[in-house]
DNA sequence: ACCGGTACCGATACCGGTATTGATACCAGC
DNA sequence: GCTGGTATCAATACCGGTATCGGTACCGGT
C-alpha cells in the first residue's frame, strides 16, 4: 500500500467517475444499484477509507464538535464527557476534547484552536470566560453550550445548575440540622471558580443568620507535599490542620467530595464521632462515598445527564430538529445528608 | 460578522497577497517585517482564525493526534489521557479522543473514523484487536503506539506492562505471606480482557504450588442492579456474597481498585480484621485508596507516564527527531503490599 | 555599467473531496 | 414521430488554504 487510496482510484477500479462513486459511497440518490454495488466492492477491495479533511472542507460541514473541560483528574468531567460521547453514539458526530487546566490562556487557545476546525458546535465548561474568549464563542457561528453552571448570562446554551445556590442550599440543610461552628476546606478556589461560587453561597447562607466560617483554609496557599498531593490525601491532611486550630468545629464544609472523603478518612483515623460530633459535607455525589453511606454529606449533580443534554441540544440543531430543547437548562443537584438527616428527624 | 473571514479577506485587509498573508501568519521566512506586521495585525482587527480543514489538507500534514481508550469513567484512562496532554502541551499537535467502551466493533469504526482525518499518529489501548481492526492499523502509514499492554505483538510501537505478569508477581507476593486460601472477585472480565490477563496470570502462579481460586465471582454475570452499580458499590457487594460463600478465605484478588475498596468497605462494617484475617488486592495504585493506607496490596502502574511515553514516541516521529526512543516500553508496575508486607517482616 | 546573489512577493497549481450544472438515454403520452 | 419528464452519470467549479516556482528590486563586487 504505497499511496493512499483516493476515491479516484476507487472510481478507476469501479469504472465510474469520481463524482459517481462519492455518491454511490455517501448512499446519494441518483446512483444506480448496480453501480452502487460495484462502487462499494472497489472500496473495500483497495482497502479505501474517505478523507474528512477534503470532504469536510468541501462540504462545509463537519462531524466534530469540541468539549472543553478544565481538568481530566477530576473525575467529574470524564463523566461528563462520557455522557456526550453516549448521547452522540448513533449520530455521525464525533466530540473532540480539549483540557484547559483551569488555565484561561489556554482556554482562549483551545477554543480557538478548535473554531478553526470549523466544528458543528462546541461544549465548554463554565460561563465565566474572559471577555476576549466569550467574543470568540459568540462569533463563532456554530451551536455554543456552556455546562456546569448557570450563574451568569450564557454565549448561547447553557446547561447547569447554580453554584451559588448550591452552596446556600448546602449551608441551609446543615443550619436546619442544628450546626452552627462552621469551618471549610478548599483547593485552588482561585482557579476552580465554580467552587468558589458555592463557598460564597454557603458563606451568604450563614450571614443570614448571623454567622461565618470559624476557619477557612484553601490548599492553593500551600507549599510542597499537600499542593500537589492527590485531593483525598490533601483533604485528610488539610482537615488535620484545621482541627488542630479549631478543636470545636461542627461541621466542615468541602470544596468537593474528594476533599471531604479526605477529611472523613482523618476523622476516623482520629477516633473522631462523624456525623455526630462533627458533619462534614462534600459536593457532587461522587460513587466514592459509596464506601461509607451516609457520613458525608453531600450534593448529587448530574453528570453525565448535563454531557447528554449539551450534546442533544447541539444534535437538535444540527439535525435541524423541528422540536428543540430549551436553550437553558437547569439540573439542581440534589442534598443527601446522610446519617445527618437521619438523626436529625 | 456574516460570511466567515477567509484568508483572502487578512490578505485584502492587509494589501498583500494570499501567500504572504499564509507565510506571514505561519511565520514562515521571506516576508518582510513590516509585512508581518501589517498581516497579524489585520488579521486580529478582522477576527480571523485559520481553516485547518484546509490548512490540513493542502498540505497534507495534521497535528491531530487520535486516542482511542475503552472507557471514561474508570480513572484509568483519564489519567492516561492526561499524560497524553501534558506530554503534547507546548507541540503543535493536539488530542483527539474516542471511547469504544470494550467493543471491538465500536473500536473498529472509531479507528477508521480517526484514521479518515489522517492524523499525525494514533494512540490505541491494548493489543488484542481483532485482525481487521489490526490490518486498519498496520495499513495507516503514521505512527501507532499500543498502550497498557504488553502481552502480545504491537503493530507499531507498545508502552504498557505485562497483565499477565502483573497477575502472577501479586500472586507471588501474597503466597510469600503465607496466604493459601484464596477467593477472585472481577467484573466484565468477557470485555476487558486486560483484567482477564491478570487473572490469568495470578492463577498460574497459583497452580504453581499448587493451589487454585477457592471461589471466584464474575460481576458480568450478574443482574440488575450489581451489574449497573458503580465499581466501588459492586465490589462492596460481590465481596460480601463471595465471604457467604466462603467464609475461611484468608485473601481475596479484586481486578482492580475499585473492587477492592468496595471489598474493604464491606469488611470495615462487618468488622472483618484487615489486612489481619484477610488480606485484600487489587491493581492499579489509586488514589483511592490513600485514604486507608496499607490496608490493601495493589501493584502501582504507570498511567500518566504511558500516556506522556506513548504521546512522546509519535512527537519524536513527527518531529523526526535523530534520537528515538525504544518502539517497546515496559512500564514494571511495583508491588505495595502496605500492612501486609509489614506484618509479614 | 554589468553580474550574480539574496530578500521578498505573487501567480498558479494543486490537496481530495462535494455541489452544481449539463448531458445523455430511455420512457410514456399524444 | 415528437415532446416532456425522469433516471443516471460526468464535467466543471469550487472549498480555503499551502507548495512551488518565477519574477522583481536591491545589494555589493568588479
Amino acid at each position: 500500500m504505497k499511496t493512499r487510496k483516493t476515491l479516484v482510484d476507487v472510481a478507476a477500479a469501479a469504472g465510474v467517475s469520481k463524482m459517481t462513486a462519492s455518491r454511490a459511497l455517501r448512499g446519494d440518490k441518483d446512483v444506480s444499484e448496480a453501480n452502487v454495488e460495484k462502487v462499494k466492492r472497489a472500496a473495500r477491495k483497495i482497502g479505501y477509507y474517505g478523507n474528512h479533511l477534503a470532504a469536510s472542507l468541501s462540504s462545509k460541514r463537519t462531524d466534530l464538535i469540541g468539549v472543553v473541560v478544565p481538568s481530566l483528574t477530576n473525575i467529574v468531567f470524564p463523566q461528563v464527557m462520557s455522557g456526550v460521547t453516549n448521547a452522540l453514539k448513533g449520530s455521525a458526530l464525533q466530540p473532540v476534547f480539549g483540557v484547559t487546566d483551569y488555565d484561561s490562556e489556554t482556554e482562549y487557545d483551545i477554543i480557538r484552536n478548535m473554531l478553526s476546525w470549523r466544528p458543528a458546535g462546541l461544549i465548554v465548561a463554565g460561563l465565566d470566560q474572559p471577555d476576549d474568549t466569550r467574543k470568540l464563542l459568540a462569533d463563532a457561528g456554530v451551536p455554543i453550550v456552556q455546562i456546569m453552571d448557570c450563574d451568569g448570562e450564557p454565549v448561547d446554551a447553557c446547561v447547569g445548575f447554580s453554584h451559588t445556590g448550591a452552596g446556600r442550599d448546602m449551608a441551609s440543610a446543615l443550619l436546619a440540622t442544628g450546626r452552627r461552628r462552621f469551618g471549610y476546606v478548599g483547593r485552588n478556589l482561585d482557579k476552580d471558580t465554580r467552587a468558589a461560587k458555592r463557598k460564597k453561597g454557603f458563606h451568604e447562607a450563614l450571614r443570614d443568620q448571623g454567622l461565618d466560617f470559624i476557619d477557612t483554609i484553601d490548599g492553593a496557599r500551600l507549599e510542597g507535599d499537600a499542593a500537589t498531593q492527590s485531593a483525598i490525601a490533601c483533604g485528610r491532611h488539610l482537615t488535620a490542620e484545621l482541627l488542630a486550630r479549631q478543636p470545636d468545629l461542627d461541621c466542615i464544609h468541602f470544596s468537593n467530595d474528594d476533599l471531604a472523603f479526605g477529611g472523613l478518612c482523618h476523622c476516623l483515623a482520629a477516633g473522631i464521632d462523624i456525623p455526630g460530633r462533627i458533619a462534614l459535607a462534600g459536593f457532587n455525589g461522587l460513587s466514592l462515598l459509596e464506601g461509607f453511606p451516609g457520613k458525608i454529606a453531600t450534593s448529587r449533580t448530574a453528570r453525565r445527564e448535563i454531557g447528554e443534554t449539551a450534546a442533544r441540544i447541539i444534535l437538535e440543531t444540527v439535525e435541524e430538529a423541528k422540536v428543540k430543547s430549551d436553550k437553558i437548562q437547569i439540573l439542581t443537584p440534589t442534598i443527601s445528608l446522610g446519617d445527618l438527616g437521619a438523626t436529625k428527624e
